[in-house]
DNA sequence: GTCAGTGCAAACCCTTTGCAGAAAG
DNA sequence: CTTTCTGCAAAGGGTTTGCACTGAC
């Protein structure tokens, strides 16, 4: 399911489809993620939903994206060593991280294939495949022989 | 270059090879991750170093394992949101992490390939392609339904 | 009225930092 | 001797938790 672009109404009867029940903090906290296609973090969502809607804390930001992750609506992306970022596009694709300025970009899963997907050991249940191109911005200078 | 298994000797040249001071510190870290093919957290680093060689504070083993990184004979596992690993083969590869019990399990380049690597933006140099496949022991109750 | 959801602040945990002392070259 | 490195403890920063209050049904 891709809820970016959702309007409200929908959000709220998506998320109610899924057991959650829609309440103006989860709406508040759905319609900053599902705005647009993006990776934010969850500081940037507080920040944004405040200015919309005073009343979230930083506490029910965290857990509803725990929640909307666990529901799979949003995907979280583990990129940086510092902090965790969330994807409302949770159709199959990769991502290029530019690790000095911090952009995050997609891939497109046609332009990116990933093969040769091991057998899983017995048990065990495919959670997601992450693909991570990293990039800097500047060569690293001493890296670069004289 | 891959250190793993190089004996004491030849890590302290190889270290000093690379312009780092192969201090005792770093040649017990080294010693630690160096031993064989693993994947390891700081914290089991420093308790292991501290097991063999009691003198090693967790400054030191933070500042090391970041000196490695950045000297790329260890490579840094973004992995789970929690902390980072450290991996000592640094030959292109990738990884099956266990998200329930934090098992970390290598891939080799030869079984899973990535294909259509995008063109970099101009000015941006490629650092590296991470590949983790996620999967989880137990089915999601919530998940299945009723 | 009951139970789930929220807000606040404190706790947590991994990682980094500041600075004085120790070691390397 | 000078510079780099280390140890300690404290600070930092993102995330989680405990608990009382609020709101949904």
């Amino acid at each position: 399911m891709n809820l970016v672009s959702n309007n409200l109404v929908d959000l709220a009867e998506n998320l109610r489809g899924l057991g959650i029940s829609p309440t103006k903090q989860r709406i508040a906290i759905g319609e900053v993620i599902f705005s647009r296609n993006q990776h934010i973090s969850a500081e940037q969502i507080l920040e944004k939903v405040q200015k919309a809607d005073a009343s979230v804390s930083k506490a029910t930001v965290y857990n509803t994206l725990n929640l909307f992750v666990e529901k799979k609506i949003v995907r979280e992306l583990i990129i940086d060593r510092s902090k965790v970022f969330y994807d409302p596009n949770t159709d199959f694709h990769h991502h290029i991280y530019n690790v000095d300025t911090g952009e995050i970009r997609d891939i497109s899963a046609e332009s990116l294939s990933v093969t040769g997907l091991p057998e899983l050991p017995s048990g065990v249940q495919l959670e997601g495949a992450d693909v991570v191109i990293r990039v800097r911005s500047k060569p690293v200078e001493s890296a670069v022989s004289v």
